[in-house]
DNA sequence: GTAATTGCAAATAGTTTGCAGCAGA
DNA sequence: TCTGCTGCAAACTATTTGCAATTAC
């Protein structure tokens, strides 16, 4: 277990920017640390269903403008939100499955950072997702060709 | 003006997937040449008023699949459409005026590549973006500071 | 107590689809 | 000619908003 819980986080958060800490809220947050990798909107939707659609998209942008939830974009557009469980990093998107893990690369930052001096005007920011097939994924194809 | 022309790139293309030339899918194409920056579909929809919104979108569709378009996503989610002038690349994206730019870097790549072995499961492909103020946006912002 | 928050339902935005007529090869 | 393409309108999906009731503090 960590020291800080996910609830210890929100409440905190929530306390830091004059909120109300409430069932929703904590029910959103709770879900999504519960499980692996990341989930659509509407997902969290479906397995909340006395959470109001609204309100669990109305929490997801709270949560994840504050920084405990990231928001990862699929190839196609669509988003995913999952737990943010570090300050900054990457994302691996699996294709098959659409799990988001994370990434961190001190080697990939300082030379994004070199970059930045070529780049014209202002750079505020970047983001690298890799498209991959998961190990899990991997793993169903092989037993799949065995038969 | 360059030795292949957007119009004798889709005529290739086109003829290639064995699709038909037609009126609407130059419209957009040349539409998408003709202007700087990238578009959503929806804008592109308006500048093309007798062209039908599903063709636009058809259209978009068939063209960056077949690679004469690029398709970027802003850090909001929204698809932007822009013509791909090079092969692989990685955008900049202005976060004040939307604009799209293409970026490259062979030292980013081979980085990249190299992380790849370290990535558990098998990469695919990946994806960098550079949220910045474009040299533009800078260029007014400093004209405003200025009165 | 009272202002923030919720849930519902309706509104909206963006995109896709079905289909009858049109048109490129 | 004949199949692919187009335009329209309707359907859909994902998300946002207005508002009365509820609830945290």
């Amino acid at each position: 277990m960590m020291a800080t819980s996910v609830d210890d986080r929100v409440d905190a958060l929530l306390a830091k920017l004059g909120r109300r800490v409430t069932g929703p809220r904590r029910r959103v947050a709770r879900l999504l640390a519960g499980k692996r990798g990341s989930f659509s909107a509407e997902a969290v939707n479906e397995e909340l269903p006395d959470v109001g659609r609204a309100t669990v998209y109305r929490t997801l942008k709270l949560l994840s403008d504050a920084g405990v939830l990231c928001k990862a974009i699929l190839p196609d557009g669509s988003p995913r939100y999952s737990i943010d469980h570090s300050w900054h990093h990457h994302h691996l998107i699996c294709s098959s499955c659409e799990t988001v893990q994370e990434f961190r690369s001190v080697e990939l930052e300082r030379l994004l950072c070199e970059l930045g001096d070529e780049i014209p005007g202002r750079v505020l920011g970047h983001q690298v997702d890799f498209y991959v097939n998961c190990v899990d994924c991997l793993q169903h194809e092989r037993a799949a060709e065995a038969h």
